[in-house]
DNA sequence: AAGGCCGATTCCGTCCAATGGAAAGGGAGG
DNA sequence: CCTCCCTTTCCATTGGACGGAATCGGCCTT
């Protein structure tokens, strides 16, 4: 459109401004959101309007914006996400109760996993993840798995950028995560420990589609140091079989 | 822009090319997705293009189109379900585990409730709602409840409109849905026989945010005819003030 | 092999909707 | 009263959006 010395799409205006609502923020300020989408405040107050007309925001009692039910309602749709976690939800509930750990399952988008269920254990190690929330494929066990299974560019592109650490153990050196990977791929699990959190270690395994591919990776996260990791190893793996059976029947 | 006889925004064309996507499709071609908007195929591919370039979108190997995984991401900010559904799952998980039926949580948009939680009870009756469904307020035992405690312009408004029957037993008399709600603001719960489909009766319970407001409806969804329905109902109280107090804590 | 059909994709001349700086309006705080 | 910050409206300007038409490509029928 006229005048704008940047030469954006409309849709990409948009797509900054719905991106503009991270974690933990929930409300945000016409002038906020202009900020956070670096957009002139007149323009992020007329897309702001047309949004609110549309149901994909909604303003509360003092003006502030958030993310509308609409929205919701049309991602809700998501088949990567609905199918998926409709099949698993009743096994993330077993594992939890059964291990009383910290239970998610998360699927491949871009570089990071998107963990697309979890259930939280009230009791026991902080976990840095939540719902909708991301970890870099290389510094999770969930992001591990997926790696391993996937596309041979894939890896390549994760192990020519820099890999950045949570820290000590998070591996960053292309050597120890090509091992690493390697392994996922001989065990079909994976441990980490420690790499996003000192207190915290990981276990994941794949979940397969009936079809064989893998579309998930399920995962608890439990206390570091703990004796014993591999415990947890026999319960995931049923857990994820029982997830591609019922994959099947939908 | 230019040339558009239509003389709408880029904004409401993109929400409808989304609002596209209802429950039951998954994939649809750029043709359909065009059709269904009511778009001309050239627009609605560039828009799709965008989209998809944006996350918002997704192609399938067949380049047939999807929701998005980056749709799904923001959308898991909406205040209004992710907080709420979070709070709720482990009182939804005990009362469903309690009364082996069909257990759902939904929150008031426009019209209708939309169930933004649900847990389905592999043995029991048919469950017409969705996770990311709808129902109309006057004929669902959730959508009574939300309806009874909602501001009286709702009322009105609903009242004034003709109410669509789905069984015989759907209320749709004004003066009878007027009585129904104020035996939902007496009694504090509601039982539905019959209103959505004849097999299925609804029993339902306001959920209160902690400032006192009514923020959900939590319903159980039972054979019908079931004996002495009443015995859900302090079932369902207890998980609704346990969401409550949940909701205390964040 | 040819023809027909349908969907995806590209082109490109037209032109109006989107843009955003500026200014006015509103309310909280000092 | 003044300042500060946010919201909302105005409006002249113009370049991005538009969409009919043409092309490409796959699949089916004859």
């Amino acid at each position: 459109m006229a005048r704008s010395p940047s030469g954006e799409s409309v849709v990409e205006r948009v797509v900054r401004l719905l991106g503009a609502f991270e974690r933990d923020v929930s409300a945000l300020t016409v002038s906020d959101l202009a900020r956070r989408a670096d957009l002139p405040v007149a323009t992020a107050h007329r897309l702001v309007g047309e949004l609110v007309g549309a149901g994909l925001l909604e303003r509360d009692a003092d003006r502030r914006l958030r993310v509308g039910l609409r929205l919701w309602e049309i991602a809700s749709h998501a088949p990567r996400t609905q199918g998926l976690r409709e099949a698993a939800l009743p096994f993330l509930e077993n594992l939890q109760a059964a291990t009383r750990q910290h239970t998610q399952l998360g699927v491949l988008d871009g570089t990071d996993v998107l963990f697309v269920e979890r259930l939280s254990a009230p009791g026991s190690v902080v976990n840095l993840t939540r719902l909708g929330g991301r970890l870099p494929l290389h510094a999770s066990s969930s992001g591990l798995v997926l790696l391993a299974n996937a596309g041979s560019g894939l890896q390549e592109r994760v192990l020519a950028e820099p890999l950045p650490r949570f820290t000590e153990h998070t591996p960053h050196e292309p050597e120890r995560l090509r091992a690493l990977l390697a392994g996922v791929r001989r065990d079909h699990h994976v441990v980490c420990r420690g790499y996003i959190h000192s207190d915290a270690m990981g276990i994941a395994v794949p979940v397969h589609a009936p079809a064989g591919e893998v579309v998930a990776a399920l995962g608890v996260v439990v206390p570091h140091p703990s004796e014993n990791p591999g415990q947890y190893v026999s319960g995931l793996w049923t857990a994820a079989h029982g997830i591609t059976r019922a994959l099947r029947g939908r």
